[in-house]
DNA sequence: ATTACTGCAAAGCATTTGCAGACTG
DNA sequence: CAGTCTGCAAATGCTTTGCAGTAAT
């Protein structure tokens, strides 16, 4: 589903760094590091502390634009565009190569893994939400407009 | 498939933190942190240094006893008793708790989030195993006995 | 006895925070 | 113009590393 990218996200302040940073996510179809986007943004010609970096992406989770993912032995926090579908990655324990395999349910992925000549030692599932006590479950949006 | 376990890993030399960590981590149904194990041997009545249970933990990740995991939005490193099957878990987005879920092909969790009460917002599925330009491909089995 | 492991201290990174000046709406 | 965001520096928290004494085989 199509958020108001294209345009601008909602209740996001225009500011050069933001824009870099969304446009970069945007483009990039692998997570990003904080420390990617901020050298990415200084090979454009552009500048952002990598301070500033951390706030935009904590920011654009914040609000949905972003989610924050960790990636296995990763030690770095990884972001990249909320694109609202599964995220499957596999990757590789080596390199850390990551492979993304857009629309991917558990039945259809092995013969893509196959594809990339990817061998498979195992996986993890995780899943977000909220336990029952958790629970906001207003009507409100999700992610939308409240307090730090 | 059960492993040495009950015994000793093979080819790890018996410490008493060893033996204190690998306990916590049989007994406990989630991931700890390394802090989490280290309080609690202090709790039963051990010692064990902060930085040498990062070192057991390390081995046992490499002998293959325990994985590392990293749960969503956690900026801790977890591990765990490397039981050998799929490794499934719902996080709660507040209060950060883990809902395990053994035996959980994608197509049956659906119930087991209903009956645990969790509201599901999304999940992330990693796979981890080598690309086709890292993989060691021996006939050796993964994880034993290489050097750092 | 030899070799490896642990306690401890200090360093190393990724990430966060505080503050003053700069910029957006 | 008011409120927010950014540059910058310094702090924080998790994790790693170095070294000397201690324990395991």
């Amino acid at each position: 589903m199509e958020e108001a990218r294209g345009g601008w996200p909602e209740g996001i302040k225009r500011t050069k760094q933001r824009r870099s940073v969304l446009d970069i996510l945007e483009r990039s179809e692998n997570p990003l590091g904080a420390a990617d986007i901020c050298s990415m943004i200084e090979r454009g010609g552009g500048t952002a502390w990598l301070s500033t970096v951390y706030r935009i992406l904590e920011l654009f989770v914040k609000k949905g634009v972003a989610v924050k993912t960790s990636v296995m032995n990763s030690e770095m926090a990884l972001y990249e565009l909320n694109r609202f579908k599964h995220k499957h990655y596999a990757v590789c324990m080596s390199c850390r190569r990551i492979i993304p395999m857009d629309n991917c349910p558990m039945e259809s992925f092995i013969p893509v893994l196959e594809d990339a000549n990817f061998r498979m030692l195992g996986h993890n599932l995780e899943i977000f939400g909220y336990c029952g006590d958790c629970d906001p479950l207003s009507g409100r949006a999700i992610f939308r407009g409240d307090a730090k």
